[in-house]
DNA sequence: CAACGACCTCG
DNA sequence: GAGGTCGTT
């Protein structure tokens, strides 16, 4: 066996790094990798995350006013001296081609005079920093957006004196569907497990670092195989199992194998019911598809804690009549918070979710005991709780969405 | 539209 | 029971 390569720590010297501005208030690693929109990235080492993004692994970290990171290997098409002799890392199978004539616009357009800087090295800096401004999405101003929840909202204004700088990542349209199909009936720590399994069994090595093997998540093909339900129910996935097998079957043999990415430019409620045509996707698994990696940002993934959140902390009383989760009040606890947040209503929820996890609750200790204000609607609350009212008869109106015909064939296989 | 049992497994 | 979905009543 070569050498083994151990995940990169700034504190050894920031030579192997490279960083962009970004402010803790923009961004913070731990709550936002942690809080359950990705199951992909670890704490390798003291505020160091390590994870797979787009194809490549890489630690991440961060110190006041600047997010640092290293991608290990050579970026696709650029070969650098540095990468030669930086290979004390196991590379595994190939890595995937970045577009040529992207690359040679990115050569022509950077200044790397002016680092005084081989081209080569300043055409992969741009092309990972890229990478980095899409998956945070940093040209979000998540500052900006913390201040009109908090005006609209005296709850949000409390949890975000101490939950800031979580926002929603750009994920990739199959890896986040997927990982979604087995959050069902299921705990945030096996979650954790099974899409590790699911990308070691059926996903292609990247980088191996300190005896870990880090791999890409599996493909649609991949996950289509007539082989697969029986061998992740083999892995203890249990009746998710089928679930992800007919899901991606049911994508490539109905649609085709962009047709995910494509739904980045379809509108919301469309996508979302386009999504809940394939098996295991109900409205909340669709809902987690759309607002983490189909740009929609006022997408509200509503579960019982959800729920729980709205009638607990907003006294909101859609659905507070019935006892099960029905569609209905998917959709009313979702309006209520969109008109409560706005566009990205989505986003300002996970802050919410992430401030109500178990391991979150040190960190809340933190929050002053008491506020009077807590316990009073704002006046927006007010709003959106009158606007519930009034829907309340024009709903009636709405043609209720039926998905149901094409999940038949699932149902008819089932012996 | 609402309620209910079943579905797999076990961080 | 767990961050849900599906088929039936």
């Amino acid at each position: 066996m070569a050498t083994m390569a151990k995940h990169a720590v700034l504190s050894a010297g920031a030579a192997a790094w490279a960083s962009l501005a970004c402010a803790r208030s923009q961004l913070r690693l731990d709550l936002t990798l942690g809080c359950g929109q990705t199951f992909r990235w670890r704490e390798t080492g003291d505020g160091h995350w390590t994870g797979v993004m787009g194809g490549r692994v890489w630690t991440l970290t961060q110190t006041d006013d600047r997010l640092w990171y290293h991608a290990y290997g050579a970026h696709p098409d650029v070969h650098t001296e540095e990468d030669n002799r930086e290979g004390k890392g196991k590379a595994c199978g190939s890595v995937q081609q970045l577009n040529k004539s992207e690359i040679k616009r990115r050569k022509v357009n950077v200044k790397a005079e002016e680092r005084d800087e081989p081209v080569t090295v300043a055409v992969k800096r741009e092309a990972e920093e890229d990478m980095l401004v899409d998956y945070f999405q940093l040209h979000v101003d998540l500052e900006g957006l913390y201040r009109e929840w908090s005006l609209a909202d005296p709850h949000f204004k409390h949890i975000a004196n101490i939950f800031t700088g979580i926002r929603m990542l750009r994920q990739d349209p199959t890896e986040c569907l997927f990982s979604f199909i087995c959050t069902s009936n299921n705990h945030i720590s096996r979650i954790q497990g099974m899409v590790e399994n699911l990308c070691r069994s059926l996903g292609r090595p990247l980088w191996e670092l300190d005896g870990t093997t880090y791999y890409d998540f599996p493909p649609l093909s991949a996950l289509a195989d007539g082989k697969v339900e029986s061998l992740l129910r083999d892995l203890g996935f249990g009746y998710r199992a089928r679930f992800l097998q007919q899901s991606a079957k049911q994508i490539l043999e109905n649609h085709g194998p962009d047709w995910l990415q494509g739904l980045r430019s379809t509108p919301y409620l469309q996508a979302r019911d386009a999504l809940r045509s394939l098996p295991g996707v109900g409205i909340k698994v669709a809902d987690c598809a759309c607002l983490m990696s189909l740009d929609k940002a006022d997408a509200v993934p509503v579960d019982t804690h959800v729920w729980q959140i709205a009638k607990r902390d907003y006294k909101c009383a859609a659905g507070s009549a019935q006892k099960t989760l029905t569609d209905k009040v998917h959709r009313d606890i979702g309006d209520f918070f969109r008109q409560l947040w706005g566009p990205y209503a989505g986003w300002a929820q996970s802050v919410l979710f992430c401030a109500d996890l178990k391991k979150f609750q040190k960190l809340k200790e933190m929050l002053s005991v008491k506020l009077e204000d807590d316990n009073k609607d704002s006046l927006p609350i007010k709003k959106a709780k009158i606007k519930m009212e009034k829907q309340e008869t024009v709903n009636k109106t709405e043609k209720p969405r039926s998905v149901r015909h094409k999940k038949a064939k699932l149902a008819a296989q089932k012996k």
